[in-house]
DNA sequence: ATTAGCACTCCTCTGGGGAGAGTGCTAACA
DNA sequence: TGTTAGCACTCTCCCCAGAGGAGTGCTAAT
């Protein structure tokens, strides 16, 4: 089912107005805002084929159409590839993402403001896994009553941490002791592979402290895997207050307490998966408090092996040209920076 | 000025039913559950009287009652200081501060998940600063391209840890040798006196590398003066969405927009000093987007020096007997697990 | 000092009517 | 055959008036 170049027109017209006005856009106004050479009712009759082939809703009869969530997916599928993005706009990114950093949380907390900031809409950005960073050192720090800080850094400067239970009656030599060889034995190896290295191997080598051993590998393969520290970081989550779609308490409630969820945020920005940036529009979410929200959501790289996601999160009435372009220069301006 | 008894009875009558219904309170509810023997006009007089002394305010001269601030003021100040919680919360809170904890910043966030479940309010947790903890170890990890991870571990588990430059072509022995003075140096020192440790001593002691040692100090410094490692953590944001008094969206965006300015919130937190649980009515707030909201803030301990405070924000019509005994609860339960 | 009674005030809810916006249809037109 | 002007129709939104209700303040009686 193809549409003829003038129906196209009509409804990017119709998109477009509506994405500025939030409000139902009538026939007169396009012809009027938009000079497309024909009249009111041509238009009219147009939309009305728009809206059984499902491009278009009407709110009710005697109102103006809006598009539908279809409509947007024909919209992005159609965007230009290369973004379109204002001078101010790029250097604005370039000075944020240039201030020093201090550490990658700070740059993923950073990033976080940078997106809302600059979309006007709710950020999302998932904390870097570190799978694919090598582990560059271990630190074990005994605390008394039978606990002791296990943290480890890797060579992208992400810290892993995690509190682990040892016998209570360890002497500081064997945890340094211990702690020396878990050096020695997994300094630069990928965090990946930690997870499989051989443990029978390993124990042999050492000759003392098994238990003690096993019981530590197990705790910090458990941080490995677990998502403990992989954290959610939300930006400008009020900005979704500003849209006159939540105007009413109630959604608002349902979105931000849907926002508070952090599992189940990290599973809905890790669904679009892979290099290129994923929208999801509407009703093409799965969960039901975000069916009039589009997610858009992309890769981002700090180097040394981090990876993690962020994603914007607004009414399905979004700027997709701008907020995807936005979305496209800031990972590509980290790659550069990191890369 | 002082209120007689049945004045007193009358306008606690009237606190008690505003907080529950969030409507303004009429003479005849008053004498219908209050049984306080005297007729609704009789509590009528009385009324008029606690409205000339700005214990009650009137929205138009047809409705009901409501308390003001300074109503609030007398009756908390009136509270008994003993707790009263119901079995069941008492419960609640032993299970969920029970449950292992992997690092002081779990247990910060479980907190502040506890205080928003049990309130049905907003919670706030300053994460625990760090001053007066000893510290216990420290790494330096080289990252290359200038850079080193600088991390610190507190006897309490707590950690710093901050990105340092570092001259490029610095090799691997001298960071090792930094790190072991370091940490034989500084080991054990409570961090509040790190500040002031004579810097000039220090660099004798350390035969080369002074430029090094210079910058690196510094960064640490300025990662134990700076607050980017204390954190705000919030608990239950979006229950202020469930209060009427918050069913305008533009009063929900005030003060949601208000929970996002961490600076601000850690500022308004730790404006209560000292053991005692602070409370803030209304109009004693600062921040005009406060004035319809009390902040009820106060100390916790986790041991081994670490303090923080932790608050709860909501409504001026709070249930102030629960929400402060479940404070106070808390606070003390914290105490007996660290202490 | 307390209370019953009563007039008065003010809010809130409801329904009706007019204005406005936009459509769909029909008939005329190029 | 596609396009356009005209027009009746529909639906929402807003305003307004009036009824209903809740609660007060005052007065006079107890």
């Amino acid at each position: 089912m193809e549409l003829d170049q003038r129906k196209r027109q009509i409804l990017y017209a119709i998109i477009h107005d509506y994405i500025q006005t939030a409000e139902p856009v009538g026939s007169r106004a396009i012809a009027r805002r938009h000079g497309l050479g024909v009249s009111p009712a041509t238009i009219r009759n147009e939309m009305s084929d728009l809206e059984e082939l499902g491009f278009l809703e009407q709110p009710h009869t005697s109102a103006g159409r809006i598009p539908s969530d279809r409509a947007y997916r024909l919209y992005v599928d159609a965007l230009p590839k290369k973004a379109s993005l204002t001078a101010r706009e790029v250097e604005l990114v370039k000075r944020m993402l240039a201030s020093r950093m201090r550490s990658s949380e700070q740059i993923v907390q950073q990033l976080a403001k940078l997106l809302s900031a600059l979309t006007n809409q709710t950020s999302i950005v998932l904390g870097p896994s570190e799978y694919q960073a090598r582990l560059r050192q271990v630190q074990l720090v005994g605390l008394g009553r039978g606990q002791a800080l296990l943290v480890g850094v890797t060579d992208g400067g992400f810290l892993i941490n995690r509190m682990v239970e040892i016998p209570p009656d360890i002497d500081e030599r064997s945890l340094q002791r211990l702690q020396l060889w878990l050096n020695q034995r997994l300094g630069g190896v990928p965090l990946e592979q930690i997870r499989s290295v051989d443990m029978r191997a390993l124990q042999d080598e050492l000759s003392s402290g098994i238990s003690l051993f096993e019981s530590v590998m197990d705790e910090f393969i458990g941080a490995l895997r677990s998502r403990e520290a992989e954290r959610v970081y939300l930006g400008g989550a009020t900005n979704i207050l500003s849209q006159p779609e939540f105007k009413d308490v109630d959604k608002v409630r349902a979105i931000l307490e849907l926002l508070e969820e952090d599992a189940l945020i990290w599973d809905v920005v890790m669904q679009g998966q892979g290099n290129k940036i994923s929208v999801s529009i509407g009703s093409e979410n799965q969960l039901t408090a975000m069916q009039n929200c589009s997610l858009i959501t992309a890769e981002y790289h700090l180097g040394g092996g981090l990876v993690g996601r962020l994603g914007i999160l607004g009414p399905t009435r979004m700027e997709y040209d701008r907020v995807l372009s936005l979305v496209q220069h800031i990972c590509q301006t980290l790659n550069e920076m990191f890369g």
